[in-house]
DNA sequence: ATTAACTTTCATAAATTATTGAAAATTCAA
DNA sequence: TTGAATTTTCAATAATTTATGAAAGTTAAT
């Protein structure tokens, strides 16, 4: 396989996944473009190579900075802006749990504290399975959230570092 | 909160979780019904609670059952069908975790390696970020399977009973 | 201050995804 | 068998999400 189809692979690809997992396929695709690209590229770049529009790069490269995956650059003696992607695989996962974490694992853990504390009779069965429910996946958030934090502090290569080993 | 109110903010709050996941909204609404309903119900049942149609409901009951997340129950003495949810938290994440895993982690990893083999100049800079951007993840990736992997194995409540106790 | 280069906004359009509901298929009791 | 109860299918439609592009806004060199 040439390197130009494999870039074309590895973009469609990418953009592919993500969107089965909540994520915009033209971020992903952006942000997989990014990856790739030794040094930054321009809003230009990257309307050109994925054949999107103006607005349309604008938009997600803000949220991908806003995801703290990609950063403005400037480059002495250029007008234009540059986008450039942090390279190092292991901080871009850390970064992306980081914020799941704070978007969407927090706010339900949130949630379902309150709605533990429902008042009503524990020995209807409803009410039983309801309570046993929220608090069962409640227990699995904590627990979670725990376990990522910790990933998140560990080192760059926490698993083949640390837990497979314990697992052997 | 009563109970009534708790349960509307429950399914609510879990199908609009869900479509942060790449997850149908309808979909996780229903599993929450399931989730807690201490009994199996009916398709009639789910399309009255969560006011959907009828081809609705069967969809994505199918769907769900596909996840291995949801059973088709006989009721002796009943014409109608009854669905019934896994309660266990843990088996539910282990099964969304093995099903994952299987549907989008091990075809990314096959897509990886192909990529990873592109003819080329190793010297060329371009070249060069594409194999180390596509290794890197590829990496990741592995490590990350054979961990979901320990996980699946691992007994009821893995995180607490080894993961954090070693990272203490 | 002017202006050309560049970026952002946002109303509208396009594409994608989810839902409906009625017809077809299936199941099962009599 | 028959037919009533129930489930499934799927073309049509609705809802949602994403993309466009031209106008407005910003920036910085002169």
């Amino acid at each position: 396989m040439k390197l130009a189809e494999a870039k074309a692979q590895f973009i469609s690809s990418w953009g592919a996944f993500a969107t089965h997992w909540g994520i915009n396929r033209t971020m992903a695709q952006i942000h997989a473009l990014l990856l790739i690209s030794p040094n930054p590229i321009t809003q230009d770049d990257i309307m050109e190579q994925l054949n999107i529009s103006r607005g349309n790069v604008n938009m997600n490269t803000r949220e991908l900075i806003d995801w703290g995956l990609v950063d403005r650059v400037l480059v002495p003696g250029e007008r234009k802006e540059f986008f450039s992607a942090e390279k190092d695989i292991w901080k871009v996962s850390t970064q992306i749990i980081k914020e799941r974490k704070r978007r969407e694992l927090d706010p339900m853990l949130k949630l379902l504290a309150q709605l533990e504390k429902i008042e009503g009779d524990k020995k209807d069965k409803d009410t039983q399975q309801f309570i046993d429910t929220v608090q069962g996946i409640k227990k699995l958030g904590s627990q979670a959230d725990k376990m990522l934090d910790v990933m998140i502090k560990a080192e760059e290569n926490w698993i083949t570092g640390s837990l497979l080993k314990f697992f052997k």
